[in-house]
DNA sequence: GCTTGAGCGATGATCGATCGTCGGTTAACG
DNA sequence: CGTTAACCGACGATCGATCATCGCTCAAGC
């Protein structure tokens, strides 16, 4: 396939290290459901997906293995693969597992976020500077920023990954174009964990966790 | 491939739902792992396991990227895939993040476990029965079953899926069989879990967090 | 008219083959 | 003899094709 043009209609034109036809094929997924392309329970065909994208099946089959492990998509054996539960009910899931991980993940990254804070609040100011300028993708990407760095200064291999199977960045995204909280709120909530972390709060991990689910429609959705 | 001969070389005769070849491939990895047939760092060909197997190079992949999803084998792009790290070094890595999964679990199935706790209780006998006839897989087997089932009553959909990524299962094997912990034990230890769902103790949560750091080799293992 | 099962199209699962890259090896060069 | 660059085998990534199964349709039977 991909007869003779130069397939790079990605962004990345020259760039050395070459992606995988999977990952690029991931991307575009993530972000037809993010734009809200794709609805919920839609059926979604790999050979019609890979003829659309230009490329065989394997790499579309590969690309929705990662997001069925996020949850994002729904498969069962010989009947197909159709988009997964995007609701706020949904969220309410996730949002909980999110923050018990990023509890853990405060109080293992207390001792160095406490000595070096500098990163997170690199990303604050990134934050409000894509408020000002009312660029909802760039305060995703920021607001992300600050929570994943906070999992890798816990330095536990384990943790790090598990979050990122939660597909964060692209809740946030729906979080924030479909339930439409206060936009630029988000840069001076995140104050208060800094100076938890500066002054060494044994607590910071319970505040994190509160913080996000302080996200969820409902503080509190179980059973 | 498998030319000719009906493929049941699994020790299902005859059994309704085929289960798919991936799926089969991936059990027989988890097993050498367990088994300890195959070494941290060891390289796994995956035309050559295919050829073994008697299957396609496409199953096995499926099969790879499964586990390398469970942090079990490492694979870089072009460079193939290598066992992973299995030392009790990172099992103390693995154990943080689960028992923190787990303590959210069992805030979240406090009411739902108070009510009828009896599914706990036939796994702990299971345990203790697994004990006195020395068979470690069977008490792995309820051992970790009475721990999806607080991650199951605890009916979140996101919670369960993430905790079954860390392959429990088979770090509990690889701790019992490598470490060496008191076997028996195990069964007794759960009592007062099951205690305190039944008293309704707000304070379940972080005594099966406590509980499982228990089993690692140092409760705490950071930076 | 309602049930039921054969037929059919759609689709996932798997396969065998090819393409391009990586890492080690060897041979030319200084 | 040490360095470097072309070469080569091995292997992952991707492809196109085939196979088996599922859900649906439609007609035969009651």
């Amino acid at each position: 396939m991909n007869g003779e043009a130069p397939h790079n209609n990605a962004e990345s034109t020259g760039n050395l290290t070459r992606t995988p036809l999977s990952e690029q094929v991931r991307r575009i997924m993530l972000d037809n459901l993010v734009r809200g392309r794709w609805q919920a329970g839609q059926r979604i065909v790999e050979r019609r997906l890979a003829t659309e994208l230009g490329v065989s099946q394997a790499p579309v089959r590969e690309a929705l293995r990662d997001l069925q492990a996020m949850r994002l998509v729904e498969s069962s054996p010989h009947r197909g693969t159709r988009v997964g539960d995007l609701s706020p009910r949904r969220l309410c899931q996730v949002y909980p597992v999110r923050a018990a991980l990023e509890r853990l993940a405060a109080e293992l990254s207390l001792p160095r976020l406490a000595e070096d804070p500098s990163r997170l609040e690199e990303h604050t100011e990134g934050m409000r500077r894509a408020a000002a300028a009312e660029d909802v993708d760039a305060q995703v990407r920021h607001g992300v920023a600050f929570h994943r760095e906070i999992l890798r200064a816990a330095g536990n291999a384990v943790l790090l990954p598990s979050w990122e199977s939660l597909a964060v960045e692209l809740w946030t995204h729906l979080s924030l174009t479909r339930v439409r909280t206060g936009l630029h709120e988000n840069a001076r909530d995140h104050e208060p964990i800094i100076e938890a972390f500066r002054r060494r709060d044994p607590d910071v991990g319970r505040l994190l966790q509160l913080h996000i689910l302080g996200y969820a429609p409902q503080p509190i959705g179980a059973s």
